[in-house]
DNA sequence: TATTGTTAGTTACAAAATCAACTACTACGC
DNA sequence: GCGTAGTAGTTGATTTTGTAACTAACAATA
């Protein structure tokens, strides 16, 4: 009789977990993100999560929380929480709907404006250096297949 | 004279959140950890800084906090209490160094060994679903930049 | 117009991450 | 040896996130 119906050692030990794509995502992340951060919070001192608001509203334009949440795949807490401080900060202004007076329609203040554009081209800059490693093809491909794993339609 | 020297609004325009690395690589790598996560946590009441010192045990063998630390790039508070957690748990034993007594020596039980083993094989399965979606020469070109982006040597 | 269900957004409390200070130890310079 | 500086790892205080429960408003139905 054989002892070992499973698959042999040698086939498991030919993966390597220094490969795992959730890994490998998680510290390109992670490193890629860390010079941008320092701009957002040194600059404005902003949240992650409050960059993320103010750059879909600069995209965008006038939203509300719920449309945020859904673009930005953020849980409504968070999104509260960052619209909260940015407009305590008075990047953003909030007014109530006339017709359905609980949805809140949020607009960027010309301050909010300002720190866009602002951090919008120090995004945009530091893209092309994180691409610069890399032909314009192999970022384009790069890219889709980012958007497919995260699930962006 | 002409009222706008700086670029125009166009030119602007053309940055997409949508395409911006960090935000791209964070999306990805957050959708693409979530069904991993649910089984180091409900199979083991593992947290994810948890999981990852357990698998650079797993990989690299007997290491030093500081080791793992700089190999997983987390701070050393997170690996600290991470480590106080699995040794509770009794998946690794710490061991102080004879000759700098400031330094422990952590190797995984048995039961450390059998849990490695066990998410590593989910994680294998795991990893070539998130691969499925691509051939084999683009996943290849992913993991190689994704090295690159992470400042893996 | 009461009843039930649903939605937008907030709040409260617990879990986790962050940052600074701390302990225990080693190493260097004198 | 003694003082100073540096390192491995821990602890505590503060901040941030996550989860659930909540408020206020609308909508459908009877």
């Amino acid at each position: 009789m054989t002892e070992n119906l499973t698959k042999p050692d040698a086939a498991e030990d030919d993966f390597e977990l220094a490969n795992f794509l959730p890994f490998l995502l998680n510290q390109a992340a992670e490193e890629s993100s860390l010079a941008f951060q320092n701009v957002y919070k040194n600059r404005y001192g902003m949240l992650r999560t409050e960059w993320r608001v103010l750059f879909h509203m600069g995209m965008y334009g006038q939203m509300t929380a719920k449309e945020i949440g859904q673009r930005a795949k953020m849980h409504k807490t968070k999104v509260s929480r960052a619209v909260q401080r940015l407009a305590e900060r008075r990047f953003l202004i909030r007014t109530r709907d006339a017709q359905d007076r609980r949805v809140e329609h949020l607009d960027l203040t010309p301050a909010g404006e300002a720190a866009y554009r602002d951090l919008r081209s120090v995004a945009r800059d530091y893209d092309v250096k994180l691409a610069r490693h890399f032909t314009s093809g192999e970022v384009a491909l790069l890219r889709a297949m980012l958007r497919q794993l995260a699930g962006i339609r």
